[in-house]
DNA sequence: CGAGTACTTGATGGTAGTCAAAATCAGTGG
DNA sequence: CCACTGATTTTGACTACCATCAAGTACTCG
């Protein structure tokens, strides 16, 4: 119901040997391997430089291709070098759960090496670029590069730490707060990835934001209108520029509506001058 | 303000030798210490018998204790061996968050790795005794034992998948749906653990269990006293009785209250017979 | 037995969900 | 290029669920 058209794709048959740049090009100029070297610093763990004795291959995926779905057997962990995705989650009933947004640096499909499936599905919201890690490669690393072996477990503990921030944010705060770091996580992943922290367009749905915060999609058009109204940020259907992130990011709760309406008076003028 | 006398523990100078049970007994016959495959055991992974090399500590915890605290520096695993505790985030403002309830079988302290410091803090809520898994210890299994290699991952993402599963359901269900589940959940876990299934005693408050599911604990003991009173669960303080598992697997909403005013006429004179 | 904590139950209000309709955007094919 | 279709977004009106406040009861433990 939520999604267009999904097609699966599956990588070309792997070979784990040298890059061969003979092999057919799978989309124009991307890049198609990348060294342990390179894979650790877009994860941000330290790796000793010098011996590149591994390469991991790249797979190019477009807008509504899904990179794993839920019940495959699992064999492949992804690191993302370009582009947006979503993974969710499908209950018994059929409906989706957003269980986050990958983005340049996360690694996803962790959730498959439990019961060696994954318990998820990955989709990407825009042309992707995606990097293959094949799970025994990657456990064997502790082995072969036993200084990598801490920052192994620690990229897992990251999306655990993560994914508990998650049930807080779920647990305890009013919508308002969850829009609000939202914006505020987005500003900050946009920002360490080189873009403005300020000005970026949402990559997904209004939908897709309600689902991921336990919103309805509506509570999240209203929020952003909220926000925009008292001068917080300016919101254009994608576009979204912050103005002011302190305030997004200390947020609790909106004053009641008719407190508001002094706020709208004083912000409207600040934001017509700007 | 919830917690009541919170007391700090650490163990006592840790040795990785062989067992000393000269070592002058912690607490009365409480075992001190646990082999590998006894900790695979417990965390119900497949480990080759035979090899009995390592050796792991183990800790005794009064009811209020804490195993480990936010911000303390990151070096142990902890396994449960028997007994209940929690696990809470606390966010910038004070406010805590119940995370889980780790019981026999569960390791907890994942979330210190990433930082090298605990994200959370874990308390015991009743007697307990956890085994002490020395990270370094933990991470170099992949090594000595490579037939572990993948079920140490697997040991993960099972949490992870854990957590995943938390926010789904703190995402999209309703209250009634939320402590339906929970009770599910700890009747399968005592299950597992060898104990009944359908009678047993809550380790924890209302408060931490709305906390757990994002709901205030009047609205726990609401729903408590909703499900005892149409038949489903026996509830008395902190015990509870299990009647009819298969509809709280299933239960998504309770039926408005004017034909739940029927089913309590049904349910009632079946209770009084039992 | 008394003090403090935990639990239950009731009354009330606010937050966010639901239903609905209109406006805007994106993509398609004529 | 533009009309057309379907998806997305906005906004409004209404409602229900659950939080809040409050009072009273039942446990627990020193």
């Amino acid at each position: 119901m939520l999604t267009t058209q999904l097609s699966d794709a599956r990588p070309a048959p792997l070979s784990l040997a040298t890059p061969s740049p003979s092999g057919a090009a799978w989309q124009r100029q991307a890049k198609l391997w990348s060294s342990l070297k390179e894979v650790c610093d877009l994860l941000r763990i330290p790796a000793k430089l010098g011996t590149d004795d591994f390469q991991f291959q790249h797979m190019q995926f477009k807008a509504g291709q899904r990179i794993h779905t839920i019940g495959q057997p699992f064999d492949m962990l992804y690191v993302v070098n370009s582009g947006f995705l979503k993974t969710v989650m499908i209950d018994e009933l059929g409906n989706e759960q957003v269980l986050g947004f990958p983005m340049k640096g996360d690694m996803f499909g962790i959730d498959g090496i439990h019961r060696k499936q994954y318990a998820t599905e990955t989709v990407a919201l825009s042309n992707c670029d995606v990097i293959l890690i094949p799970f025994k490669v990657f456990a064997g690393l502790g082995r072969s590069h036993p200084e990598l072996e801490a920052s192994i477990y620690a990229v897992m503990s990251r999306e655990l730490v993560r994914e508990q921030a998650m049930v807080g944010t779920l647990g305890s705060l009013s919508a308002e707060a969850r829009v609000a770091r939202f914006l505020v996580f987005l500003s900050e992943r946009f920002s360490e990835m080189g873009y403005s922290g300020t000005q970026f367009n949402l990559r997904m749905t209004r939908q897709e934001i309600g689902n991921y915060l336990g919103l309805t999609l509506e509570t999240v058009s209203r929020t952003f209108s909220a926000f925009n109204t008292i001068g917080l940020i300016s919101v254009d259907q994608r576009a979204i520029v912050v103005h002011d992130l302190q305030s997004l990011r200390t947020l609790r709760r909106l004053p009641p509506s008719r407190v508001r309406a002094k706020a709208e008076a004083k912000a409207k003028p600040a934001a017509a001058a700007a």
